[in-house]
RNA sequence: GUGGCCGUAGCUCAAUGGUAGAGCUCCAGGUUGUGGUCCUGGCUGUUGCGGGUUCGAGUCCCGUCGGUCACCCCA
């Protein structure tokens, strides 16, 4: 038996991983007030089909249950936590600062960086429609970066605003209307031959060169929030970190406003996070119970953990919390199979004192269980037989060895981690 | 959904159409209570699965499942 196709297992180091990741993700939203929700992971089918575009349905990883329910497994959270403001939104202060780290799961073939189940961090400010919260969340994405020791040199936000666009559009007196198939044209803009892209155009009586002037201009003159948001990020002197681009306007056709994704700067990888505003959504998804202005962004554990263990000082950082994860602090060696009753005894104590210990279940060779203590990355051995109550503890990296009674270990203990700190 | 490439031991990979192997990992030893090296031994296979061609198929052909990459799409 396997997994299911884009489904993974997850060994000891592999959850390591994804625990160090978690913990990051956890750590810097909470340092800008966010607090954690979440929903469940099966919801009503109707969920995802009230959005507009239903193309996305498609993907939809759903089915029909026992109870002759047809329901998804949720390919996003945006629809349950429309449905969670809307329900509720009377009891939270504005603006609701949420976050949440949870599984989805999409039915789509599976390639490098997508698979059908995957994880993400989601981040959303509700209520706020001034172009200070677009800074803040784009702000709160780049320390999301750093955290993991990223720097301007391993990555990039790019951002825009979709109301650069409808204003560039209405100047040239082209219908709001025709603006969805227009910024599709931008979306593929990298992508597409030039030839079919200046054909498509045409259509819009514009020319490359006219686009290309557009395109060109400093944020400031881009319009929309750009030029606000460039001063905000200016003044938080995170300004490298990012790049004005009007090509990035996201492939749905809910977003409002800013929007903007991360790239790794050699871009060899997919997108590492992208989101904007969506002033309109939780209206839509409500039935118009509750009209908030909203902003939210989501990172994949899937591309985000390719580039971490890509990067050679990332992958060391990596590398570093899977042994800790695994590593006992102590491992207690019994030396005398007769005193094997003191050492049950001494090791209760010393994890009841909150020490990571381990220790052979079964009797074994002092040699073979050295070798234990050394391959499972313990820092000390504790060596335990016929000298008992006394008791040796010895440091596996120096060998230094101390003998002491065994009422004392704990506090030995605890002035050795005390000393170690602060080195 | 469409297409390219790939499926051999737990992992990385060998094997001209002619007896399925190596390295690593893992396990056990190397004599009384001290370590990653070293030495010895051991386990692990329906060659993804099902058909076909052949005296004979890991190898060739067809199908299927899975992996991988790209396209489409990307919440």
């Amino acid at each position: 038996m396997q997994t299911l196709p884009g489904f993974r297992d997850f060994y000891p180091a592999d959850c390591a991983a994804r625990r160090c990741v978690f913990d990051t993700w956890r750590e810097v939203a909470r340092r800008y007030g966010f607090v954690e929700m979440d929903g469940p992971t099966l919801e009503p089918v109707e969920l995802y089909k009230k959005k507009s575009g239903g193309e996305l349905v498609g993907q939809l990883f759903d089915f029909v249950d026992k109870g002759e329910r047809h329901v998804a497994l949720r390919p996003e959270m945006t629809p349950t936590l429309a449905r969670m403001v809307a329900a509720k939104e009377r009891e939270f202060k504005k603006p609701l600062k949420w976050f949440s780290i949870a599984n989805y799961f999409r039915y789509e073939k599976q390639q490098k960086g997508r698979l059908r189940e995957f994880t993400q961090l989601n981040c959303d400010l509700i209520g706020e429609a001034s172009p200070a919260a677009d800074a803040e969340m784009i702000a709160l994405a780049i320390d999301l970066m750093r955290g993991f020791g990223l720097g301007a040199e391993d990555f990039v936000v790019r951002v825009n605003d979709r109301n650069a666009w409808m204003q560039f559009l209405a100047a040239r007196n082209i219908a709001a209307e025709r603006a969805p198939d227009f910024l599709q044209i931008i979306d593929k803009l990298e992508r597409e031959e030039p030839g079919v892209t200046t054909k498509k155009l045409a259509d819009y009586n514009l020319t490359r060169v006219e686009l290309d002037d557009f395109l060109a201009r400093p944020p400031a003159e881009l319009g929309g929030a750009l030029g606000p948001l460039a001063a905000d990020l200016e003044a938080r002197g995170l300004r490298e970190f990012v790049e004005f681009d009007p090509k990035i306007v996201r492939g749905l056709a809910y977003y409002t406003g800013v929007v903007f994704e991360i790239f790794d700067r050699p871009r060899k990888f997919r997108a590492l996070a992208g989101g904007g505003r969506y002033d309109n959504l939780i209206a839509t998804l409500s039935d118009n119970a509750v009209d908030l202005p909203a902003l939210g962004f989501a990172v994949g554990d899937v591309v985000l953990l390719e580039l971490l263990r890509a990067l050679p000082h990332t992958a060391a950082k990596l590398a570093a919390a899977t042994r800790a994860a695994g590593s006992p602090e102590l491992y207690v060696v019994i030396a005398d199979e007769t005193f094997r009753p003191q050492a049950l005894g001494l090791i209760r104590a010393l994890r009841d004192a909150g020490r990571r210990v381990d220790f052979s279940l079964t009797a074994a060779k002092v040699g073979k269980q050295f070798q234990t203590a050394e391959t499972l990355g313990a820092t000390h051995a504790v060596v335990l037989g016929a000298e008992w109550p006394q008791v040796k503890l010895k440091t596996l990296a120096t060998r230094a060895e101390e003998t002491l009674s065994h009422i004392e270990l704990p506090a030995r203990l605890s002035r050795s981690n005390a000393a170690a700190r602060a080195t």
